[in-house]
DNA sequence: CCTGTTAATTTTTTT
DNA sequence: AATTAACAGG
């Protein structure tokens, strides 16, 4: 029995248990087994508002999840009733399945997720109530950034004074405040800068409003006022969710505290859990005074504090403990362990940051390969601050031969060859999608410049047309004569497309392919491979080829969805989702892609060594922790010592950083190191001398008084200070990406070089050379007519002879 | 219209 | 150091 048939036979099972609430009671031993008192109040705390304090590694997301089971088995909650929100998706997916583990299929029937993803789900039903389209789209950062710099030039604002990020940044605080244009223009008053930047506010949800779209922001920004200005709508969403709850509730903004207060106004049942110590999001506008002030917020809530902490050792503790309670107000807690005091933290002084690279790499090594240790890569993370720092460590790991592999970055569904593709599709489903046409019609090149771009966008205004629309008629105008044949035949291209898709003859994924391979964009990088390029072509094929795999992913996780609708708990906003036709799943992978960021699955028994900033380490624990870069200027950063409040931010990102670590911890510093290009010499971090000297073996020199770099003092050219470190180079490590398995494509090329092949449309040809790449294969092939092409061996439907 | 060059600019990150 | 935006020449 397959997991399809698995998921529709339990559905059914539980289903007439669900519909008369009287699921048979989960053992309730079983959901408080192993729970501490504090623990298990929380589980079972009944009615009202619930804030539990939860510190790091003290068991939170078994506390929440065995709550919401406990809620459901023991005090007939329908899972239909359940909101539970997580701060990323991943958390969401997570909780999900960690829920189900306790309560089966029911889980289905919860709403479990994001708020952005929630509140999307109840704006596209309620889309017209505010005045868009049920198909608005979400526009992503590079969209968003654009319409910026659209609206400065509009208004004819120096963008140097007004510098498109910043101005973006502080529109977006402005709306998770909820502040609205309107109220925004009125607060500037005659504030030179002020009233500028609500002149772009403006103008920038005009045009937003324009296009149908919006942002990140807007989503929970509409959120609020749907719910504030349509009392049936927020009467019907606060009947249904009988209880609430919110993770990482110290990462939450002031519109999503209002979203918050709002649905749970009518039946109280309320339970967020965080951790004010670890609030590290205030930069994107997460507001630390919502947990701090829950009490006041929310009258005659219960406080549960957890401050066992099941992860780390003692010693581990004791430094974290020290270096947080620095920190003003904040809620008095304080970790404790029942383990024991395990090794000492160990400090190293090393000289520059390739000494600190290479005391990593071997003490990892040493780690590894010590006997007695049951140490695996796996359970190492390097943790920094900021992502830069990742390279200097990245040669060290190779040199060494670690296996390793770096988290964050550059995300998958930001690839320019990605977005692309989406561009593409994008467009296709939404021929009105300017922003879009701009992304894509100039790839691949095909003889349309930035002057034809101009001219087209103010037709298109002064027609009240699309660009698209403009481009199929072309002709028509005369500013657009030189350009015309090609620009029509753009237009031409797309319709065909979007015919093959109303066509709804291929899947997903086989559509994607063909627009993968018909638009141009595979045959570019094909073409690419070879001439020395800044990003490896064959990598940018990779991502295109894995693309198809998370279409086909998708796909199949849609039959979960009609399964839980034969089992009739699909929420009324999810009815859409059913829909099998190629536009509307197409809609909703569009959707998904805008939403969801990660697709960086990390296998978590794979074994190498996770480097990653702290912020993504957030919620993670390794065995070993690798702190690096411990030094003012870098941690804390330059620019967050000018104010008290930064600092304590900074402050408890170091908190993170310690406590994410079980047994062992190192924090490493360099006396000099390549800060933006330039030799620094940095004095050793505040936080590292914030943590008393009995947790801390120091090496290299001491914590105190060692501020810049001493002459003379150089480490020896290719030997090293310290003992037990290897000279350098063993091996050049395997391909730490794993090579994506695309069940569809993963049969082997059987082609070489010598083959004789049929092309469509270049007729037969002689292989002159072939490469693998990613499951498929580059191959330059000579035709009969002695013309040579560079294809791409399955895209290019090769035929061998 | 395209492409190769110089000049300028640097957090953290998810949705 | 490395990426990216503005710029000039083919």
């Amino acid at each position: 029995m397959d997991l399809f048939d698995q998921i529709i036979e339990s559905a059914q099972q539980s289903q007439p248990q669900l519909q008369q609430h009287r699921r048979p009671a989960t053992d309730p031993a079983r959901l408080l087994a192993g729970l501490n008192p504090q623990q298990a109040e929380a589980v079972q705390h009944g009615e009202g508002p619930l804030l539990i304090l939860a510190g790091a590694g003290s068991g939170k997301t078994r506390v929440i999840t065995h709550r919401i089971a406990w809620l459901v088995s023991m005090r007939g909650v329908r899972p239909s009733e359940i909101l539970a929100i997580t701060f990323t998706n991943k958390a969401a997916a997570e909780m999900k399945s960690r829920i189900e583990d306790l309560v089966g299929p029911a889980s289905l029937a919860m709403w479990i997720g994001t708020f952005h993803a929630m509140m999307l789900r109840i704006l596209r039903r309620f889309a017209a109530l505010l005045g868009y389209d049920r198909s608005f789209t979400i526009l992503d950062v590079d969209d968003q950034q654009k319409i910026i710099k659209s609206c400065l030039t509009e208004l004819n604002y120096d963008e140097k004074a007004f510098a498109p990020k910043v101005v973006h940044s502080q529109i977006s605080a402005a709306k998770n405040a909820l502040t609205g244009a309107d109220q925004y223009a009125r607060e500037a008053g005659q504030d030179f800068r002020l009233s500028r930047i609500a002149k772009v506010y403006s103008l920038y949800q005009d045009k937003l409003k324009k296009s149908n779209s919006m942002d990140f922001d807007d989503i929970l920004y509409e959120a609020v006022r749907l719910l504030s200005d349509h009392p049936e709508v927020l009467a019907e969403y606060q009947d249904r969710f009988r209880y609430i709850l919110v993770d990482e509730y110290q990462d939450t903004n002031h519109a999503q505290y209002r979203l918050v207060r709002l649905l749970s106004d009518r039946h109280r049942n309320l339970c967020v859990v965080g951790d004010d110590d670890q609030s590290i999001y205030s930069f994107r506008g997460a507001n630390i005074q919502n947990i701090l002030d829950f009490e006041k917020d929310f009258k005659g809530c219960k406080v549960i504090k957890l401050e066992q902490n099941y992860r780390s050792t003692a010693m581990v503790l004791n430094a974290a403990n020290a270096v947080i309670k620095e920190n003003k107000g904040r809620k008095a807690k304080k970790l404790w362990t029942s383990s024991g005091a395990g090794e000492l933290i160990t400090f190293l002084r090393a000289e520059n940051h390739s000494e600190e690279g290479r005391y990593i790499a071997a003490e990892i090594n040493r780690l590894v390969t010590r006997a007695d240790s049951a140490c695996a890569y796996r359970d190492i993370a390097v943790l920094y601050r900021l992502n830069a720092l990742s390279r200097s460590l990245e040669s060290a790991l190779r040199e060494q031969g670690i296996p390793y592999r770096i988290f964050g970055g550059m995300r998958f569904y930001d690839r320019k060859e990605i977005k692309d593709v989406l561009g593409y599709l994008r467009l296709i489903l939404l021929p009105g999608d300017d922003l879009a046409l701009n992304r894509i019609i100039q790839v691949p090149r095909r003889g349309i410049g930035d002057m034809t771009l101009e001219q087209l966008a103010f037709l298109a205004a002064r027609e009240g047309k699309s660009q698209l629309a403009i481009c199929a008629e072309a002709a028509v105008y005369p500013e657009l004569q030189r350009a015309a044949a090609r620009l029509q035949a753009f237009a031409g291209q797309i319709s065909q497309f979007r015919s093959r898709l109303l066509a709804n003859d291929l899947s997903l994924a086989e559509y994607i392919e063909w627009v993968e391979s018909e638009s141009g964009l595979v045959q570019e990088l094909v073409d690419q491979q070879g001439k020395s390029r800044l990003d490896d072509p064959v990598d940018r094929i990779e991502n295109l080829k894995e693309l198809l795999s998370d279409a086909l992913e998708f796909t199949a996780g849609r039959q979960e969805l009609r399964a839980l609708d034969q089992a009739g708990g699909l929420a009324p906003e999810d009815q859409d989702l059913l829909a099998e036709d190629l536009p509307s799943v197409l809609a909703s992978f569009l959707e998904r892609a805008a939403l969801y960021a990660e697709m960086d699955e990390d296998r978590e028994n794979q074994d190498y060594v996770r480097l990653m900033t702290i912020h993504s380490a957030k919620g993670l624990e390794f065995g070993t922790v690798f702190l690096v870069g411990a030094e003012e200027g870098l941690f804390p950063g330059y620019r967050s010592m000018e104010n008290e409040a930064d600092i304590e931010e900074e402050r408890r990102l170091a908190y993170v950083a310690i406590t994410r670590a079980k047994r062992k911890l190192y924090i490493t510093t360099a006396r000099s190191r390549l800060v933006f290009g330039q030799t620094q010499n940095l004095s050793v971090s505040r936080f590292a001398q914030e943590i008393p000297s009995q947790c801390l073996e120091e090496i290299g020199g001491s914590r105190f008084r060692d501020t810049g770099a001493e002459f003379g003092r150089s480490a020896q050219a290719g030997g090293s200070r310290f003992p037990g470190m290897p000279e350098q180079n063993r091996r050049i490590p395997d391909l730490i990406r794993p090579a994506a398995p695309n069940p569809r494509t993963s049969s082997p090329i059987d082609l070489r070089k010598g083959d004789t092949v049929r092309h469509a449309r270049f007729g037969s040809g002689r292989i002159v050379s072939c490469e693998p790449v990613a499951g498929d294969a580059i191959v330059i092939i000579e035709f009969e007519s002695g013309e040579r092409k560079r294809l791409l061996a399955r895209m290019a439907n090769l035929e061998k002879i």
